[in-house]
DNA sequence: TGATGTTTTATGTGCATACATATTATTTTT
DNA sequence: AAAAATAATATGTATGCACATAAAACATCA
């Protein structure tokens, strides 16, 4: 049948991922294992392993040791999402950015944030609040939380040229994180600020990120009416 | 200094990122190359390959050949969205989930969708309207248009049980798409079908799929408020 | 029958080696 | 001095081999 030969894993990978797609291996079929591929594609098992883990890292197959690979059955479409600091976000689009501080001051979070952040009800955390730009309109407001035993730096930080958004990116190294995406209600307050009729649908998102065991912030930006968020499958 | 040998790809990856989130290899700082490291760590080149390429691919370090590998000054965080099927996102939650189909008919799109679809203007498309529910409350509606040139079997498909979000995803292939989120306003026909308040902040999910050089489907997902889409960084 | 141990098997990984390839750095030529 | 050819170098990848590991399949025993 095929007498071509795939030398290289990105070839190999094509081949696979054309059998899936055109149902010749259907979803949740078992598939050749490794060895047996190899000898098929004339290469080496390195070479489809190489290709097969690249297919079942985006999600296309699914393998257990032993029981082998298989066609996943919900292919479950994974989006990777860059997010970006929001002034680069702004000037990528060739738009104009600016910032201005809002509010910086020490206070006791609500219990939610406290809670989210694992820090003790009563202590207080700095809190900053923000509004960034694109050619003079507002584009996003930034309601931040940040732990000072943390970050100690930020407590001698103004915040008044540099956002917290970008601040922290360069000063405070963090492990991991969550992120949650969301549609909210502009309250009067977020009206006024974002130059918004109250009650606008505004994309949110929350995200609060840890260094080892201890959050590091949380914050909460609200993007205008209209702001999308893009990505490819 | 460090006598310690690093046996597998892992203990390099997780020995390199301590590196980098300890400032010891700052952002934008050249690392030792693979060679180098190799020796170092008293593993072969291989292996700090494949922990430099993982790495690499969570974003943390940039990689060139020749030019070496740097570690990575803007640390765009990549969050990875597993988007499900409705039903089985509901039913992962324990909740029970139920289908209620609304229409279905062919139709000429509006503009809007001809042109993002790529299909000819006046060119008829299946249009299927339908809820998905959860615990007996609405929890998102679907919009939907379908190219029956891509999936003629669609035609012949009634989604009275079935939603087009599930069939689709077994029936039609495709080898690409586009995903964005938003926030938008209830319409007073939203509001209805998601027995929420008019003007409602809905989370809202922008999808069309591509086979190739073809559309297969453009979908518009609308949320209840409260919804929303979590990921980890 | 059910629990427990053993074998088998497919994937996962490490290593030495060789060569490919993209870039940068250097040298030569015009 | 600019352009073109050439060398040097770090990453990228293919291969054969060996062994690790998870989990299914099977056998054994109470």
């Amino acid at each position: 049948m095929n007498t071509h030969t795939f030398r290289n894993w990105q070839s190999v990978q094509t081949e696979v991922l054309r059998r899936i797609h055109a149902r010749e291996w259907k979803p949740g079929d078992l598939i050749p294992n490794e060895a047996d591929l190899a000898l098929e594609f004339g290469c080496a098992r390195t070479t489809v392993n190489r290709a097969l883990r690249a297919v079942a890292e985006a999600g296309a197959l699914d393998r257990r040791r032993k029981a082998g690979t298989r066609v996943a059955t919900q292919p479950v479409a994974k989006a990777t999402l860059n997010i970006a600091v929001i002034r680069t976000e702004i000037e990528d689009r060739g738009q104009t950015y600016s910032y201005r501080l809002i509010t910086r001051h020490d206070a006791v979070p609500p219990l939610a944030i406290s809670s989210a952040m694992e820090t003790s009800a009563g202590r207080p955390l700095l809190h900053v609040g923000a509004l960034h730009s694109a050619d003079g309109t507002p584009y996003a407001f930034e309601d931040r939380w940040i732990d000072p035993n943390v970050v100690p730096a930020a407590s001698r930080e103004g915040f008044e040229t540099v956002s917290a958004n970008e601040w922290l990116l360069k000063h405070a190294p963090y492990t991991h994180g969550e992120i949650s995406f969301a549609a909210t209600s502009a309250t009067q307050e977020d009206a006024v600020l974002l130059q918004c009729p109250e009650g606008s649908a505004l994309f949110t998102i929350n995200r609060v990120t840890w260094d080892g065991g201890a959050a590091v912030t949380k914050v909460r930006l609200l993007f205008r009416l209209g702001h999308s968020m893009r990505a490819v499958l």
